[in-house]
DNA sequence: ATGGCGTATTTAATACGA
């Protein structure tokens, strides 16, 4: 099973790049993160023909994720990550695909910090924690992925001195990578990867894609059983390269079925 | 250190992203 996430940036202005990615690479899972999209205003029946079937919790203006799916058997299971009924942000939905959990999700990007919107990321990171926690302790194969904003390291950026004050590198979204990781669960690309140069993101600024001037901040955690079935993981980069391209490249990992 | 680009909405100018 090869499942990907790719942060569309507006789903329906990157229809011809998603479209065409999909048909190049044939993920048999896709989540998609910022639609940017109002739940009404999903291209569902274009990404039907292209063989996709779709869940999706959109949202004007901003955020919005997506689950998509080609002839495997999907169950939803929530929509919004438990812990504050009052977040209104499309940032979580999670599914049963063939009986792995795989959630989808959109992490609060948190500048500028500190203020508001980094206390609102940190909160999520909480929720989330927990919510992960509840999701190992089950004993099932879950796949956490999607668009994190957070940068692990010093090695999953290009210059980290230039972003040491920002809320994607800041010491309390870093350490609450690690704490997840801690409970136990495995970042793929790194497992594969350990001290290679991976980028999942380069800036529409500064000519940043053709410098190579990149962050890593798509990632996909596994649960330990899950870690022995990973054989393959990569980036799509050269579609960050295609024109109308989303500033995110699309992330994959190969699972034995 | 700043601002550069791309997308959405209230279609002109602003908010937001990372």
């Amino acid at each position: 099973m090869k499942i990907a996430t790719y942060n569309v940036n507006s789903i329906n202005a990157r229809m011809p790049v998603l479209l065409r990615w999909l048909e190049e690479t044939q993920p048999d899972v896709a989540c998609l993160q910022e639609l940017k999209a109002p739940q009404e205003n999903f291209p569902e029946q274009a990404l039907l023909d292209a063989g996709y079937n779709a869940i999706w919790h959109g949202q004007k203006s901003w955020n919005g994720v997506a689950i998509l799916t080609r002839n495997r058997n999907i169950t939803e299971v929530r929509r919004a990550l438990p812990g504050d009924e009052e977040d209104t942000h499309s940032r979580y939905i999670e599914a049963v695909v063939d009986g792995v959990t795989i959630a989808c999700l959109y992490l609060p990007n948190g500048n500028p910090a500190p203020g508001p919107k980094f206390d609102y990321k940190l909160a999520w990171l909480d929720r989330f924690k927990a919510h992960a926690a509840q999701l190992l302790a089950t004993g099932k194969p879950v796949i956490l992925t999607g668009d994190y904003n957070i940068i692990p390291t010093g090695a999953d950026v290009y210059k980290p001195e230039r972003w040491v004050d920002d809320a994607l590198f800041r010491p309390e979204s870093r350490e609450a990578f690690q704490n997840l990781l801690a409970q136990g669960w495995t970042d793929a690309i790194r497992h594969l990867y350990p001290t290679e140069t991976i980028y999942t993101f380069w800036d529409y600024f500064r000519n940043a894609y053709g410098r190579d001037a990149g962050l890593r901040i798509d990632h996909f955690l596994l649960s330990p059983d899950l870690v022995p079935q990973l054989e393959a993981a990569g980036v799509d980069k050269h579609v960050r390269g295609w024109e109308k391209s989303s500033d995110h490249g699309p992330v994959w990992i190969r699972l034995k079925d």
